[in-house]
RNA sequence: UCUGGCAUAGUCUAAUCGGUAAAACGCAUGACUGUUAAUCAUGAUAGUGCAGGUUCGAUCCCUGCUGCCAGAG
Protein backbone atom coordinates (compact mmCIF):
# COMPACT_ATOMS: atom_id res chain seq x y z
CA UNK A 1 0.00 0.00 0.00
CA UNK A 2 1.73 3.36 -1.28
CA UNK A 3 -0.81 5.39 1.48
CA UNK A 4 -1.47 4.64 4.96
CA UNK A 5 -3.83 6.53 7.45
CA UNK A 6 -3.31 6.82 11.01
CA UNK A 7 -5.27 7.94 13.71
CA UNK A 8 -3.71 10.12 15.50
CA UNK A 9 -6.27 11.41 17.98
CA UNK A 10 -9.99 12.05 19.35
CA UNK A 11 -11.08 15.51 20.19
CA UNK A 12 -11.99 15.82 23.74
CA UNK A 13 -15.71 17.07 23.44
CA UNK A 14 -16.92 16.05 19.98
CA UNK A 15 -16.12 13.42 17.37
CA UNK A 16 -14.10 15.14 15.52
CA UNK A 17 -10.38 13.38 14.90
CA UNK A 18 -6.85 14.37 13.97
CA UNK A 19 -4.90 12.09 11.70
CA UNK A 20 -2.35 11.43 9.61
CA UNK A 21 -1.98 10.14 5.44
CA UNK A 22 1.16 8.64 5.03
CA UNK A 23 2.72 8.66 1.53
CA UNK A 24 5.76 8.21 -0.27
CA UNK A 25 7.17 9.58 2.59
CA UNK A 26 5.15 12.98 2.88
CA UNK A 27 2.80 13.47 5.63
CA UNK A 28 -0.49 14.68 5.44
CA UNK A 29 -2.70 15.80 8.23
CA UNK A 30 -6.69 14.90 8.39
CA UNK A 31 -8.94 16.50 8.44
CA UNK A 32 -8.46 17.83 5.21
CA UNK A 33 -9.68 19.44 2.09
CA UNK A 34 -9.09 18.13 -1.58
CA UNK A 35 -9.54 20.00 -4.33
CA UNK A 36 -11.07 19.16 -7.11
CA UNK A 37 -9.23 18.53 -11.02
CA UNK A 38 -12.38 16.53 -12.79
CA UNK A 39 -10.17 16.33 -16.03
CA UNK A 40 -7.02 15.92 -14.54
CA UNK A 41 -6.48 19.59 -13.47
CA UNK A 42 -7.42 21.59 -10.56
CA UNK A 43 -9.08 24.32 -13.20
CA UNK A 44 -6.85 27.24 -13.95
CA UNK A 45 -4.15 25.95 -11.83
CA UNK A 46 -0.57 24.23 -12.32
CA UNK A 47 0.11 21.17 -9.93
CA UNK A 48 2.88 23.63 -7.88
CA UNK A 49 0.02 26.42 -7.69
CA UNK A 50 -1.94 23.17 -5.90
CA UNK A 51 0.90 23.17 -3.93
CA UNK A 52 1.35 25.81 -3.02
CA UNK A 53 -2.12 26.73 -1.78
CA UNK A 54 -1.24 23.56 0.72
CA UNK A 55 -3.83 21.43 -1.28
CA UNK A 56 -2.64 17.83 -0.77
CA UNK A 57 -4.89 15.04 -2.24
CA UNK A 58 -6.55 16.43 -5.64
CA UNK A 59 -9.87 14.57 -6.90
CA UNK A 60 -10.02 13.54 -10.91
CA UNK A 61 -13.63 11.90 -12.07
CA UNK A 62 -13.31 8.86 -13.95
CA UNK A 63 -16.12 8.87 -16.01
CA UNK A 64 -14.83 12.18 -17.37
CA UNK A 65 -11.40 10.72 -17.99
CA UNK A 66 -12.73 7.61 -19.47
CA UNK A 67 -14.21 9.66 -22.15
CA UNK A 68 -11.81 11.99 -22.78
CA UNK A 69 -8.89 11.38 -23.44
CA UNK A 70 -9.63 7.42 -22.42
CA UNK A 71 -8.08 5.61 -19.38
CA UNK A 72 -6.13 3.74 -22.40
CA UNK A 73 -4.13 7.03 -23.35
CA UNK A 74 -3.57 7.47 -19.49
CA UNK A 75 -2.31 4.45 -18.76
CA UNK A 76 0.23 4.50 -21.53
CA UNK A 77 1.21 7.64 -20.20
CA UNK A 78 2.67 6.23 -17.12
CA UNK A 79 -0.14 6.59 -14.96
CA UNK A 80 -2.31 10.09 -14.15
CA UNK A 81 0.59 11.47 -12.03
CA UNK A 82 2.83 11.53 -14.46
CA UNK A 83 0.44 12.36 -17.17
CA UNK A 84 -0.43 15.64 -15.27
CA UNK A 85 2.95 16.30 -13.59
CA UNK A 86 1.21 15.48 -9.79
CA UNK A 87 3.47 13.57 -7.32
CA UNK A 88 0.99 14.21 -4.41
CA UNK A 89 -1.94 11.88 -3.65
CA UNK A 90 -4.85 11.36 -6.52
CA UNK A 91 -8.12 10.25 -5.58
CA UNK A 92 -10.68 9.28 -8.14
CA UNK A 93 -14.39 9.00 -7.93
CA UNK A 94 -16.28 6.52 -9.67
CA UNK A 95 -18.44 8.25 -12.11
CA UNK A 96 -21.49 7.21 -9.66
CA UNK A 97 -22.15 11.09 -8.95
CA UNK A 98 -22.40 11.68 -13.06
CA UNK A 99 -25.26 8.87 -12.58
CA UNK A 100 -26.94 11.29 -10.63
CA UNK A 101 -26.25 14.27 -12.63
CA UNK A 102 -25.60 13.49 -15.98
CA UNK A 103 -27.83 10.01 -16.42
CA UNK A 104 -31.96 9.62 -16.49
CA UNK A 105 -33.27 7.08 -13.85
CA UNK A 106 -34.55 5.10 -16.62
CA UNK A 107 -30.94 4.28 -17.60
CA UNK A 108 -29.84 2.52 -14.64
CA UNK A 109 -29.84 -0.89 -14.18
CA UNK A 110 -28.75 -4.13 -12.53
CA UNK A 111 -25.73 -4.00 -14.60
CA UNK A 112 -24.45 -0.52 -14.58
CA UNK A 113 -25.82 2.57 -16.30
CA UNK A 114 -25.92 3.50 -19.78
CA UNK A 115 -24.60 6.82 -20.55
CA UNK A 116 -24.32 8.95 -23.71
CA UNK A 117 -21.02 10.30 -24.65
CA UNK A 118 -21.74 13.96 -24.29
CA UNK A 119 -18.73 14.42 -27.11
CA UNK A 120 -19.82 12.69 -29.72
CA UNK A 121 -23.12 10.85 -28.55
CA UNK A 122 -22.64 7.17 -28.13
CA UNK A 123 -24.13 4.85 -26.14
CA UNK A 124 -21.93 3.90 -23.30
CA UNK A 125 -21.93 1.57 -20.31
CA UNK A 126 -20.77 2.22 -17.41
CA UNK A 127 -20.36 -0.17 -14.52
CA UNK A 128 -19.38 -1.39 -10.84
CA UNK A 129 -16.23 -3.48 -13.01
CA UNK A 130 -15.78 -1.18 -15.49
CA UNK A 131 -15.53 1.62 -13.25
CA UNK A 132 -12.55 0.18 -11.07
CA UNK A 133 -10.71 -1.34 -13.81
CA UNK A 134 -10.49 2.64 -15.44
CA UNK A 135 -9.75 3.56 -12.29
CA UNK A 136 -6.64 0.79 -11.76
CA UNK A 137 -5.59 1.99 -15.82
CA UNK A 138 -5.60 5.83 -14.45
CA UNK A 139 -3.28 4.90 -11.47
CA UNK A 140 -5.06 6.86 -8.37
CA UNK A 141 -4.18 6.17 -4.95
CA UNK A 142 -7.70 6.00 -3.67
CA UNK A 143 -10.05 4.43 -5.70
CA UNK A 144 -13.87 4.73 -5.51
CA UNK A 145 -16.62 1.87 -5.79
CA UNK A 146 -19.37 2.86 -8.28
CA UNK A 147 -22.63 4.04 -6.37
CA UNK A 148 -25.84 5.86 -7.18
CA UNK A 149 -26.25 8.86 -5.27
CA UNK A 150 -29.47 9.52 -4.73
CA UNK A 151 -31.12 12.97 -4.87
CA UNK A 152 -33.40 14.73 -2.25
CA UNK A 153 -36.24 13.71 -1.53
CA UNK A 154 -36.28 10.32 -2.47
CA UNK A 155 -38.72 7.80 -0.79
CA UNK A 156 -37.74 5.08 1.13
CA UNK A 157 -38.85 2.52 -1.04
CA UNK A 158 -36.60 4.23 -3.72
CA UNK A 159 -33.56 4.58 -1.90
CA UNK A 160 -34.06 0.91 -0.04
CA UNK A 161 -33.85 -0.54 -3.59
CA UNK A 162 -31.28 1.47 -4.62
CA UNK A 163 -29.04 1.04 -1.42
CA UNK A 164 -29.12 -2.23 -1.82
CA UNK A 165 -28.20 -2.06 -5.31
CA UNK A 166 -24.78 0.21 -4.47
CA UNK A 167 -24.24 -2.46 -2.24
CA UNK A 168 -23.83 -5.48 -4.78
CA UNK A 169 -22.45 -2.49 -6.74
CA UNK A 170 -19.44 -2.54 -4.21
CA UNK A 171 -19.27 -6.03 -3.68
CA UNK A 172 -19.34 -6.23 -7.44
CA UNK A 173 -16.09 -3.82 -7.65
CA UNK A 174 -14.46 -5.48 -4.74
CA UNK A 175 -14.68 -8.92 -6.02
CA UNK A 176 -12.78 -7.41 -9.63
CA UNK A 177 -9.90 -4.82 -7.69
CA UNK A 178 -6.55 -5.76 -7.55
CA UNK A 179 -4.88 -2.14 -7.05
CA UNK A 180 -1.92 -3.22 -5.42
CA UNK A 181 -0.75 0.09 -4.89
CA UNK A 182 -4.32 1.80 -4.04
CA UNK A 183 -6.77 2.00 -1.51
CA UNK A 184 -10.60 1.15 -2.37
CA UNK A 185 -13.29 2.88 -0.74
CA UNK A 186 -17.36 1.81 -0.58
CA UNK A 187 -19.48 4.94 -0.36
CA UNK A 188 -22.06 4.88 2.33
CA UNK A 189 -26.00 6.05 0.84
CA UNK A 190 -29.54 5.34 2.21
CA UNK A 191 -30.72 9.10 1.66
CA UNK A 192 -32.52 10.50 4.71
CA UNK A 193 -33.49 7.12 6.67
CA UNK A 194 -31.26 6.13 9.59
CA UNK A 195 -31.76 2.16 9.33
CA UNK A 196 -31.32 2.35 5.84
CA UNK A 197 -27.83 4.06 6.22
CA UNK A 198 -26.67 2.43 9.45
CA UNK A 199 -27.63 -1.06 7.06
CA UNK A 200 -25.71 0.20 3.89
CA UNK A 201 -22.39 1.80 6.07
CA UNK A 202 -22.61 -2.06 8.67
CA UNK A 203 -22.22 -4.04 5.31
CA UNK A 204 -19.62 -1.89 3.69
CA UNK A 205 -17.64 -2.28 6.93
CA UNK A 206 -18.45 -6.63 6.53
CA UNK A 207 -17.10 -6.16 3.26
CA UNK A 208 -13.44 -4.44 4.73
CA UNK A 209 -12.69 -1.25 2.67
CA UNK A 210 -9.70 0.76 2.93
CA UNK A 211 -11.67 3.39 3.82
CA UNK A 212 -15.18 4.90 3.62
CA UNK A 213 -17.28 7.60 1.65
CA UNK A 214 -20.36 9.18 2.76
CA UNK A 215 -22.21 10.66 -0.52
CA UNK A 216 -25.53 11.80 -1.09
CA UNK A 217 -25.82 14.97 0.98
CA UNK A 218 -25.43 18.12 -0.83
CA UNK A 219 -27.96 17.41 -2.96
CA UNK A 220 -30.47 19.97 -2.35
CA UNK A 221 -31.44 18.85 1.76
CA UNK A 222 -31.06 21.72 3.93
CA UNK A 223 -28.03 21.61 6.28
CA UNK A 224 -29.63 20.25 9.72
CA UNK A 225 -30.64 17.07 7.50
CA UNK A 226 -27.04 17.17 6.28
CA UNK A 227 -25.51 16.98 9.58
CA UNK A 228 -28.07 14.17 10.43
CA UNK A 229 -27.53 12.17 7.69
CA UNK A 230 -23.39 12.31 8.47
CA UNK A 231 -24.18 11.63 12.21
CA UNK A 232 -26.35 8.43 11.38
CA UNK A 233 -23.29 7.45 8.74
CA UNK A 234 -20.21 7.95 10.64
CA UNK A 235 -22.00 6.00 13.64
CA UNK A 236 -21.11 2.71 12.32
CA UNK A 237 -17.93 3.35 10.47
CA UNK A 238 -14.89 2.16 12.11
CA UNK A 239 -12.35 4.44 13.90
CA UNK A 240 -9.16 3.38 12.60
CA UNK A 241 -10.59 4.60 9.09
CA UNK A 242 -10.36 7.13 6.48
CA UNK A 243 -13.93 8.94 6.29
CA UNK A 244 -14.70 11.11 3.29
CA UNK A 245 -17.85 13.08 3.00
CA UNK A 246 -17.95 13.59 -0.49
CA UNK A 247 -18.98 16.73 -2.46
CA UNK A 248 -19.17 18.46 0.77
CA UNK A 249 -17.03 22.35 0.76
CA UNK A 250 -19.24 24.80 2.50
CA UNK A 251 -16.98 26.08 4.90
CA UNK A 252 -19.53 25.87 7.87
CA UNK A 253 -20.28 22.58 6.32
CA UNK A 254 -16.88 21.68 6.76
CA UNK A 255 -16.75 22.62 10.08
CA UNK A 256 -19.41 21.20 11.58
CA UNK A 257 -18.84 17.84 9.82
CA UNK A 258 -15.15 18.15 11.14
CA UNK A 259 -17.29 18.11 14.10
CA UNK A 260 -19.04 14.79 13.29
CA UNK A 261 -15.70 12.92 12.46
CA UNK A 262 -15.28 13.23 8.91
CA UNK A 263 -11.25 13.40 7.40
CA UNK A 264 -11.38 14.27 3.95
CA UNK A 265 -13.63 16.56 1.91
CA UNK A 266 -13.66 17.51 -1.90
CA UNK A 267 -14.99 19.93 -3.19
CA UNK A 268 -15.61 21.79 -6.73
CA UNK A 269 -16.98 25.18 -4.92
CA UNK A 270 -13.62 26.79 -3.98
CA UNK A 271 -12.39 26.52 -7.87
CA UNK A 272 -16.12 27.21 -9.23
CA UNK A 273 -16.77 30.55 -7.14
CA UNK A 274 -13.59 31.90 -8.29
CA UNK A 275 -14.13 31.35 -11.67
CA UNK A 276 -17.37 33.36 -11.03
CA UNK A 277 -15.52 35.93 -9.22
CA UNK A 278 -16.26 35.58 -5.82
CA UNK A 279 -13.55 35.01 -2.60
CA UNK A 280 -13.81 33.39 0.66
CA UNK A 281 -12.77 34.94 3.17
CA UNK A 282 -13.28 34.33 7.33
CA UNK A 283 -15.73 37.34 7.68
CA UNK A 284 -18.07 35.41 4.96
CA UNK A 285 -17.84 35.30 1.01
CA UNK A 286 -17.58 38.39 -1.20
CA UNK A 287 -18.31 38.91 -4.81
CA UNK A 288 -15.66 40.85 -6.72
CA UNK A 289 -18.08 41.60 -9.58
CA UNK A 290 -19.55 44.09 -7.12
CA UNK A 291 -19.19 47.78 -8.30
CA UNK A 292 -17.84 48.41 -4.39
CA UNK A 293 -14.31 46.87 -5.14
CA UNK A 294 -13.98 48.81 -8.09
CA UNK A 295 -11.01 51.01 -5.87
CA UNK A 296 -10.31 49.05 -3.58
CA UNK A 297 -6.22 48.33 -3.45
CA UNK A 298 -6.29 46.37 -0.35
CA UNK A 299 -6.02 42.71 -0.81
CA UNK A 300 -8.57 40.04 -0.56
CA UNK A 301 -7.47 39.45 2.58
CA UNK A 302 -4.99 40.78 4.92
CA UNK A 303 -4.37 37.95 6.82
CA UNK A 304 -3.54 35.40 3.96
CA UNK A 305 -0.53 34.41 2.79
CA UNK A 306 -1.58 33.21 -0.23
CA UNK A 307 0.35 34.99 -3.70
CA UNK A 308 -3.37 36.32 -4.53
CA UNK A 309 -3.46 38.36 -0.97
CA UNK A 310 0.24 38.36 -1.02
CA UNK A 311 0.52 40.62 -4.37
CA UNK A 312 -2.64 41.81 -5.75
CA UNK A 313 -5.84 44.05 -4.55
CA UNK A 314 -9.35 43.13 -4.95
CA UNK A 315 -9.67 46.21 -7.68
CA UNK A 316 -7.15 44.57 -9.98
CA UNK A 317 -8.88 40.92 -9.89
CA UNK A 318 -11.60 42.51 -9.89
CA UNK A 319 -10.93 44.20 -13.39
CA UNK A 320 -9.71 40.64 -14.56
CA UNK A 321 -12.74 39.09 -13.80
CA UNK A 322 -14.69 41.82 -15.65
CA UNK A 323 -12.46 41.67 -18.14
CA UNK A 324 -12.51 37.81 -18.32
CA UNK A 325 -8.80 37.54 -17.81
CA UNK A 326 -8.01 34.26 -17.01
CA UNK A 327 -5.59 35.21 -14.55
CA UNK A 328 -8.47 36.18 -12.35
CA UNK A 329 -10.00 32.82 -11.88
CA UNK A 330 -6.57 31.51 -11.26
CA UNK A 331 -5.95 34.02 -8.39
CA UNK A 332 -9.02 33.42 -6.88
CA UNK A 333 -8.70 30.06 -7.08
CA UNK A 334 -5.81 29.98 -5.66
CA UNK A 335 -7.03 32.29 -2.90
CA UNK A 336 -10.06 29.92 -2.41
CA UNK A 337 -7.94 26.50 -1.78
CA UNK A 338 -5.93 28.30 0.48
CA UNK A 339 -8.40 29.58 1.98
CA UNK A 340 -9.89 26.40 3.14
CA UNK A 341 -6.84 24.70 3.23
CA UNK A 342 -5.81 27.16 5.93
CA UNK A 343 -9.62 26.70 7.57
CA UNK A 344 -8.38 22.63 7.27
CA UNK A 345 -4.93 23.92 9.54
CA UNK A 346 -7.16 25.98 12.28
CA UNK A 347 -10.00 23.10 12.76
CA UNK A 348 -6.69 20.41 13.32
CA UNK A 349 -5.22 23.12 15.77
CA UNK A 350 -8.40 23.28 17.28
CA UNK A 351 -8.40 19.27 17.56
CA UNK A 352 -5.18 19.23 18.98
CA UNK A 353 -6.07 21.88 21.76
CA UNK A 354 -9.54 20.12 22.36
CA UNK A 355 -11.10 23.62 21.26
CA UNK A 356 -13.17 22.48 18.41
CA UNK A 357 -16.68 23.41 20.10
CA UNK A 358 -15.10 27.32 20.78
CA UNK A 359 -13.73 27.05 17.66
CA UNK A 360 -17.17 26.39 15.70
CA UNK A 361 -18.56 29.02 17.78
CA UNK A 362 -15.91 32.04 16.83
CA UNK A 363 -16.18 30.89 12.95
CA UNK A 364 -19.55 31.68 12.80
CA UNK A 365 -19.40 34.95 14.86
CA UNK A 366 -17.00 36.02 11.99
CA UNK A 367 -18.14 34.21 9.07
CA UNK A 368 -21.73 34.87 9.33
CA UNK A 369 -21.31 38.46 11.33
CA UNK A 370 -24.34 39.86 12.20
CA UNK A 371 -26.69 37.74 9.30
CA UNK A 372 -28.90 35.22 11.29
CA UNK A 373 -25.94 32.39 10.42
CA UNK A 374 -27.06 28.93 8.47
C1' U B 1 -23.59 74.58 -52.30
C1' C B 2 -26.84 70.70 -54.37
C1' U B 3 -28.97 65.71 -54.24
C1' G B 4 -29.98 61.34 -51.59
C1' G B 5 -29.91 58.40 -47.12
C1' C B 6 -29.90 57.93 -41.89
C1' A B 7 -31.21 59.62 -36.71
C1' U B 8 -34.76 54.24 -31.42
C1' A B 9 -31.76 52.20 -24.09
C1' G B 10 -24.53 53.37 -22.26
C1' U B 11 -23.41 50.72 -27.24
C1' C B 12 -25.03 48.09 -31.63
C1' U B 13 -29.42 46.85 -33.74
C1' A B 14 -35.10 45.28 -34.02
C1' A B 15 -40.36 46.53 -34.29
C1' U B 16 -45.15 48.76 -35.18
C1' C B 17 -49.11 48.20 -43.42
C1' G B 18 -50.21 54.49 -37.34
C1' G B 19 -52.36 51.42 -31.50
C1' U B 20 -47.56 54.35 -26.40
C1' A B 21 -40.95 49.78 -28.15
C1' A B 22 -37.60 44.18 -28.43
C1' A B 23 -32.95 41.65 -28.16
C1' A B 24 -27.79 41.38 -27.70
C1' C B 25 -23.62 43.44 -25.39
C1' G B 26 -22.53 46.46 -21.26
C1' C B 27 -24.14 47.73 -16.19
C1' A B 28 -26.33 46.09 -11.38
C1' U B 29 -27.66 42.11 -8.03
C1' G B 30 -28.04 37.01 -6.79
C1' A B 31 -27.13 31.59 -7.13
C1' C B 32 -23.42 27.90 -7.45
C1' U B 33 -21.50 21.66 -2.46
C1' G B 34 -18.21 13.54 -5.38
C1' U B 35 -17.84 20.09 -12.23
C1' U B 36 -21.61 18.39 -19.25
C1' A B 37 -21.01 24.98 -15.11
C1' A B 38 -14.99 31.10 -16.81
C1' U B 39 -22.14 29.03 -16.05
C1' C B 40 -27.02 30.36 -14.88
C1' A B 41 -30.99 33.58 -13.02
C1' U B 42 -33.08 38.29 -12.04
C1' G B 43 -33.22 43.60 -12.63
C1' A B 44 -32.53 48.84 -14.15
C1' U B 45 -32.03 52.16 -18.15
C1' A B 46 -35.07 54.68 -24.10
C1' G B 47 -40.93 57.07 -24.67
C1' U B 48 -37.91 56.63 -30.41
C1' G B 49 -32.55 63.88 -32.68
C1' C B 50 -35.38 68.90 -32.06
C1' A B 51 -39.89 71.99 -33.20
C1' G B 52 -44.45 71.76 -35.27
C1' G B 53 -48.59 69.46 -38.27
C1' U B 54 -52.28 65.52 -39.63
C1' U B 55 -54.92 61.83 -36.45
C1' C B 56 -59.10 59.36 -31.31
C1' G B 57 -53.90 57.94 -31.25
C1' A B 58 -47.32 59.28 -34.33
C1' U B 59 -41.20 56.04 -33.34
C1' C B 60 -43.91 55.09 -38.01
C1' C B 61 -47.27 59.97 -42.42
C1' C B 62 -46.19 65.55 -43.60
C1' U B 63 -43.17 70.34 -42.93
C1' G B 64 -39.01 72.84 -41.04
C1' C B 65 -34.49 72.69 -38.25
C1' U B 66 -30.00 70.19 -36.42
C1' G B 67 -26.35 66.38 -36.83
C1' C B 68 -23.96 62.37 -39.40
C1' C B 69 -22.85 59.59 -43.98
C1' A B 70 -22.47 59.10 -49.32
C1' G B 71 -22.40 61.09 -54.19
C1' A B 72 -22.16 65.51 -57.25
C1' G B 73 -19.89 70.28 -57.68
Amino acid sequence: MKLDFELIKNELNSKARLGKIIYNGQIYETPMFMPVGTQGTVKTLSPEEVKEAKAGIILANTYHLWLRPGDDVVKESGGLHKFMNYDGPILTDSGGFQVFSLAKKKDITEQGVHFKNQYNGDSLLLTPEKSIKIQENLGSDIVMSFDECIGYPATEEYVKQSVERTLRWAKRGKDVFKGKDQMLFGIVQGGVYENLRKYCATKLVEMDFDGYSIGGTSVGEDKKTQYEMVEMSVKYLPENKLRYLMGVGDPIDIVENVIRGIDLFDCVSPTRLARHGHALTKYGKINLKNAKYKKDFTPISNDCDCYACQNYTKAYIKHLINAEETFGARLLSIHNIRYLTHLMEELRDAIKKDKILEYRNEFIKNYFGDKNEK
